[in-house]
RNA sequence: GGAUGGAUUCCCGAGUGGCCAAAGGGGACAGACUGUAAAUCUGCUGCAUAUUGCUUCGGUGGUUCGAAUCCACCUCCAUCCA
């Protein structure tokens, strides 16, 4: 099977430009491609690891890629598939940033001597000209055109400022740049860029009269149209500092099922046919296509190690028994105590980030939701000692919130 | 630059002097049912030293016994005109 046919195969590919010509390009290992990151945040989240595990596979077809971090155009703000306009970043925030990323990268692609590269567009974009990129590129962009892309149809209602709508011209100028510095003849990147990416293609076209080619990864969707790796408070992020091990392991472990086959196969490095034969498996079943894909999700990101970790643990909370070493836990200090030595349960789940407030506690309690070491608790008020965490303490807050609370 | 409309809690959105911590919906959270799924039903949804107190309706001042609501100025957004 080719490289293409897997992507295919995997659902991966959205949209091309040249099918013919990407096939050969990538199925012979001729391709020099770039995938751009924006550094809007101080992690990587799920969304990127697709475009990483992309530029992998890619990779492992003997492709070179790219990964363009966006220091420059991150100065600007992506408009596209937003309502309303980004917040602006401070030139320091986005250093920290690409940083960061870069940092997370490394761990995934190998960038050794002629593998791979990483490169910042702001090396080239932030000591542009004005006027002579107007004469140089923006000739070249037809505001008509522009227009009528997908990418600004929804601001074209709530507003579009000038600043976002050249978005499009630098992320194009990104491609031309790095086709003449690196041969670079590919671009990959999310379907939301479609617009953004036929933009280079075009310009590269025009100004050098070359042909270089685009393809968009489809989007992770879940089964009701929405962006996974969202949650409630935020993107499920690849740095084990913003979301634990433990946590990333629960997020897939309780996809929809629906959703859990599309996720092996576009996410995982399995087998395809070891994914084809899960494909057959039905109901209660499908339980053990989610471990999996939560198993082999959390060892791409955080190694075997952890990965085993968080599955004891989840094992451990949710099959009963097990051992609750590998446990989110939360350590006491005795200035948690008050000055009789107690400590209430509300502030108790406060401190073990069970809940955000203390009213939230006691709804919880109210609801009966909240079991110390499988004791339900009806009592607001009932309050530890030090001596109660000596032994085993296991506070739970409704049917997957656990914490182990051990003290100093 | 001019005219008009607008900014309300996580989101959408009602509220035009006291009965407002603010309708309704969505989402989130908790309970029942389950398979750590979905669907459904129920509860719940500012904070705290909690039959009470405190902070919140773009910002700052003002009127009033009392302001999300009235007035002044400011900031931001949309639409039309230039």
């Amino acid at each position: 099977m080719t490289i293409y046919d897997e992507l295919v195969a995997r659902g991966l590919i959205a949209q091309v430009t040249d099918e013919e010509e990407i096939k050969e390009l990538i199925n012979n290992g001729k391709a020099v491609f770039y995938i751009g990151f924006d550094p809007t945040a101080d992690s990587l989240h799920v969304g990127h690891f697709m475009a990483l595990c992309l530029m992998k596979r890619l990779q492992m077809a003997g492709n070179k890629p790219i990964a363009l971090i966006g220091g420059g155009t991150a100065m600007i703000g992506d408009p596209s598939g937003r309502t309303d306009m980004r917040q602006m970043m401070t030139k320091e925030t986005i250093q920290h940033n690409c940083d960061c990323f870069k940092e997370q990268m490394s761990k995934f692609i190998d960038f050794s001597e002629g593998k791979a590269m990483m490169v910042n567009n702001a090396d080239w974009l932030l000591d542009l000209n004005y006027v002579e990129v107007l004469r140089e590129v923006g000739s070249h962009f037809s505001v008509n055109n522009m227009l009528r892309a997908e990418c600004y149809k929804q601001r074209m209602e709530k507003g579009l400022s000038f600043l976002e709508f050249n978005y499009m011209i630098m992320q194009s100028y990104d491609f031309y740049a790095l086709y003449q510095k690196y041969g670079c003849n590919m671009q990959f990147g999310g379907d939301d860029q479609w617009s953004n990416m036929l933009g280079g293609t075009e310009l590269i076209r025009r100004k050098l009269g070359k042909d270089a080619y685009a393809m968009t990864i489809t989007l992770l969707l879940n089964s009701e149209g929405k962006k996974m790796g969202k949650t409630q408070s935020g993107a499920v992020w690849l740095d084990p500092n913003k979301t634990s091990p433990f946590d990333f392991y629960q997020y897939w472990r309780n996809v929809d099922d629906a959703d859990v086959l599309k996720c092996l196969r576009m996410l995982t490095f399995l087998p395809l046919e070891q994914i084809d034969e899960m494909d057959q498996w039905e109901g209660s079943q499908l339980n053990q296509a989610k471990e999996i894909l939560a198993f082999e999700l959390t060892k791409l990101v955080h190694g075997e190690e952890e990965a085993s970790k968080a599955q004891e643990a989840a094992k451990a909370l949710f099959a009963g028994g097990g051992n609750t070493e590998n446990m989110p836990t939360t350590a006491l200090t005795d200035a948690d105590f008050n000055e009789e030595g107690k400590l209430g349960i509300l502030d108790l789940m406060v401190k073990a980030e069970l809940v955000a407030s203390k009213a939230e506690a006691r709804r919880g309690i109210q609801q009966g939701g909240v079991t110390v070491n499988g004791e339900k608790i009806n009592d607001p008020f009932t309050a530890y000692e030090k001596g109660d965490f000596a032994t085993e303490f296991v506070i739970k807050k409704g049917k997957k919130n656990f914490r182990k609370i051990v003290s100093e």
